[in-house]
DNA sequence: ATATAATGTTAGACTAATCTAATATATTAA
DNA sequence: TTAATATATTAGATTAGTCTAACATTATAT
């Protein structure tokens, strides 16, 4: 385990990763907000402890080892994260900044514990996907309802939301896990979507909830 | 707020300085595992800072304003302690070291959050009290049933744990808070402890039982 | 295709926290 | 009361992480 300057490097070198694949000094001396030469110096020394592979002028690439502590750290992000919402009862808005400090608390215990007081959760609730303590993770973000166009059709796949209100609610609305439902209408005024069921009754959904609904996409037909 | 290391030193030259009064460089040194020169310098930092009062070859005080944020410190790792307990169901004997990270976490909402889901504990369960958010904080430690001797008398004040099961127990030995109890023995082998209640019972406790029970001494009589 | 802009690197300095070696002060014991 | 011991301070070096200023490379735009 690197410092925690390092470990703040590998994170923001994996989040910014996800996208190209390759990441720029620049890029994450903005990120970091650190001046170019702080960045290039640390990277050297990444380079070094062979947590990325670098060459000058060329990107910046994670190697297996430095992906495998960037996964770790998200993991305990991301628990964080999830618990200080559903056990400690904190505001989504305001888990952020905690989670950032959380994140870098040294205790396996600690973070078994938190994993199993949350049912091993797979994703949290923004539909990211959390690492398990293997450091596998779920490829990409799972696409929610709230993702799809008007007209798509997709297969609810699972729900980043377990308590019993959410899940009362959804039961309520004949909703489930392996349902196919197609986009009807998205409402620009308050984000609400409507959606059509097999059964052709249609069903009207707040964002907040239609969020927290999980889907594959059904691209032919 | 200072960095964690200025964090550290503040705390632990307030646990030294609770049985003195004073603080001489050397056992801050044995205790931070440092070497003189570190805590030579960093006191003279913490001095310019008046977080703690200093003069060459003279012991280490802290000011007020210095051990506002021990207590600050303290009231953090107690809370942390008392939170990986009660809350996440951790054992007494794992939870210290977590602590210790988590007291650096900087956000009131978080520990404010804590403390409410504790009920604003007073004292942990070994009897420590735990400053409240002023940095208000009883003087001395309690005294547990423990720490008394064979024949003496106190009155039960407070119980430092409020489990159902622990408190059911309590209730079935007919024990309650602002009776009057004397030790009739106390038990080399197990730490066991007898005590005379006032309608001239005698009730046994297992050591971890009188641990939790606070009292307050009885001195004339 | 070359000048300009954007991006990256090197050199050298600074602060925080630590160290070792040398020196100074205070305490204790003969 | 002075030598021996314990404790404290100063001086100077080291490492991690940061900075500014100067220079180098790559990309872009007429």
């Amino acid at each position: 385990m690197g410092s925690l300057t390092e470990e703040n490097y590998i994170k923001s070198i994996y989040s910014l990763s996800q996208a190209t694949g390759e990441v720029f000094v620049s890029e994450l001396a903005r990120k970091l907000e650190v001046k170019l030469p702080t960045v290039n110096s640390m990277i050297k020394k990444l380079a070094s402890k062979k947590m990325v592979a670098y060459a000058p002028y060329q990107g910046i690439k994670l190697t297996e080892k430095g992906k495998r502590e960037a996964l770790g750290i998200i993991r305990k992000h991301r628990l964080a994260e999830l618990f200080l919402v559903k056990v400690m009862g904190l505001g989504w808005e305001e888990v952020h900044d905690i989670a950032e400090q959380l994140e870098h608390v040294n205790s396996p215990r600690f973070y078994a514990r938190i994993d199993e007081l949350l049912n091993y959760p797979g994703f949290d609730p923004h539909g990211e996907p959390i690492p398990d303590s293997n450091g596998k993770i779920q490829l990409q973000k799972r696409t929610s309802l709230n993702d799809l166009a008007e007209g798509e059709t997709a297969i609810i796949t699972a729900v980043a939301e377990d308590e019993k209100s959410f899940l009362d609610h959804l039961n309520a609305k004949s909703l489930q896990i392996g349902n196919r439902i197609t986009i009807v209408k998205k409402e620009l005024f308050d984000c609400s979507i409507t959606l059509q069921l097999k059964s052709k009754k249609e069903v009207m959904l707040t964002h907040q909830v239609a969020e927290r609904i999980l889907v594959d996409k059904l691209n032919g037909k």
